[in-house]
DNA sequence: CTAAATAGGACCAAATGGGTACGATATGCT
DNA sequence: AGCATATCGTACCCATTTGGTCCTATTTAG
């Protein structure tokens, strides 16, 4: 459905609460508590993200997630790939190979779409989703 | 994995031979040696673009199917919409509503980011296709 | 009448996504 | 030392979606 997946969505939320106090260390609960997303299902979010690098964690007791860079270094397109993995909206445009591609022609033009959608989402930080929607023109 | 489905890919790749030769009518196993896409899913795919507008069918012996408008008409995000249905990146920028969706800041960023995706693929038509791939300025 | 073609499903297997649970490990505090 | 509080890793389950095949109508040319 070209939809991408709810843990994304998550994950989103999740940063975007933590870029309103960079620095700072949360836990799980409180996350899970400031943005009603599930405890089970942040905890296992986060953890992709801190794997992925994104955030960085203090384990222990008082321990809890930080982010790794300043939030205006953290775009759509680091969490989208961070929790999907690379972006590739067909199987051609990456390096899976299609079933089609000895004699396709429309190749390039996927890679082209491709490249377009990840810029889309590189444009946007964290930093930005703070602020009121307002970007690229629209 | 923000991906496109298979089916979605196939149809690109048969409409794209369609347009090299647009007023034409082409059978299914036609287009299924052409496209090297296997018969039974080119037949599958076909039925969905005929119930969904983008081209018409001929029933009957020496049957087959046309595009029902230009090829610069017909665009990714036509193609896309009628196989997947709707393009919604998240499930809030759709009207089925998110859990989240009462507390949530960043829903209007997503409605930016979903709009902006879909007119990169409203970009691109069929027409364009046919030739190399430059566009949008990249 | 018959052959060729689409229409519309049912149907199945595999993969994906959403969500839960549990044991292991690390740290701060008393 | 010992305990409470956290994250880490992973295994697991269930519902949904995808990819693909197949079969039976229905339509039309010759
Ligand atoms: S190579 Fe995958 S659609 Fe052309
Ligand atoms: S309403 Fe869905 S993520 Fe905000």
């Amino acid at each position: 459905m070209l939809r991408l997946s709810k843990q994304t969505d998550y994950a989103t939320v999740l940063l975007s609460h933590m870029a309103s106090a960079p620095q700072r260390v949360c836990n799980v609960s409180e996350l899970a508590q400031a943005t009603h997303v599930s405890a089970p299902m942040a905890s296992k979010t986060l953890k992709v993200l801190a794997r992925e690098g994104l955030i960085e964690s203090e384990r222990g007791a008082s321990g809890g997630y930080r982010l790794s860079r300043d939030p205006s270094q953290i775009s759509i397109a680091d969490i989208v790939r961070a929790i999907e993995g690379p972006i590739a909206l067909t199987q051609c445009s990456s390096h899976e190979g299609c079933s089609l591609q000895s004699h396709c022609q429309i190749r390039p033009h996927w890679q082209v779409i491709n490249s377009t959608i990840i810029n889309s989402l590189k444009q946007l930080s964290l930093a930005e989703l703070q602020g009121p929607a307002s970007h690229l023109g629209l």
